[in-house]
DNA sequence: TAATATACTACCAAATTAGTAGGAATATTA
DNA sequence: TAATATTCCTACTAATTTGGTAGTATATTA
């Protein structure tokens, strides 16, 4: 059960540009030089970001990207899930539809419960508290 | 972040058998009817529950699985560790070293927040609890 | 208009996952 | 001991997902 690095990448990225706050967009470039992360691949992970809402891009010359709203308002929730889907470990815990026996089903109780506790874990950080965490720390942050 | 068909199956296959307690060794091939699991790749799941301890075989004619161990001495971790591999969602939470910057790394604390989360769920669960509350809902059970 | 960026669409390659095939080994039954 | 039932083992294949590339169109600035 491993994170994606689309996911890895995405949060890499978004953080990189919470951190780059107030100066103005930044360059899909240069995000991507500073997290070694190859800039065609990311364009398509930026994409994402963009159609979920949480950055803006400014295009042209002196063009790039910036965080929609501030970093404190921002949840790791809503950046996972725009990148990861859901968190979803089985689909009959979103849809029992999917299957007849779901209503009674012991394991899908189990998926359920990690399903839950996981999305509490993202509900509760936002893109400031993981950089003030790492910077508390003294650490160059956000890195994964 | 979806769990493997192969953990899912696993899963159901194991809490087969611990449904089946007591009537000796079941075989592969009611396992994968009742299931509808294809029997060659069910083969293959046994082998790695087999070698894992979780499981013993029985050869020959009227041979078949059986639990190693009683029901509820058989935690969903273990069952889920054997299969899904580890429960890691990023390599650092497991290996510091393989991050210069993990030590400081807030990005990490929140995937380690999260594999603890989940271990905890899979930790808390014997198949024999799983069984019980299927039962106790009156449902046909541990289908996923 | 030239230079600099993002936007969009399509494609490709590697890795992983899911599933198949066939026969060898072993135990039971008769 | 012969027939049969069953697991065991190895290899192959197919489908899906993931990660990455290429090229062109479009917008902005200077």
């Amino acid at each position: 059960m491993k994170l994606s690095t689309r996911t890895r990448y995405g949060v890499r990225a978004i953080l990189e540009l919470a951190e780059n706050g107030g100066k103005g967009p930044m360059q899909l470039k240069a995000v991507a030089r500073r997290q070694d992360i190859s800039a065609k691949y990311l364009e398509q992970l930026m994409a994402v970001l963009k159609s979920a809402g949480l950055v803006r891009s400014v295009r042209g010359a002196k063009g790039g990207y910036v965080l929609a709203r501030p970093s404190n308002e921002i949840r790791l929730s809503e950046v996972f899930h725009c990148l990861e889907g859901t968190v979803t470990t089985v689909e009959c815990v979103q849809d029992a539809e999917c299957c007849q026996r779901a209503a009674g089903c012991a394991a899908r109780l189990v998926w359920a419960q990690i399903h839950e506790a996981i999305e509490k874990v993202l509900e509760a950080a936002t893109l400031q508290d993981l950089i003030d965490k790492a910077r508390a720390r003294g650490a160059v942050s956000y890195h994964i």
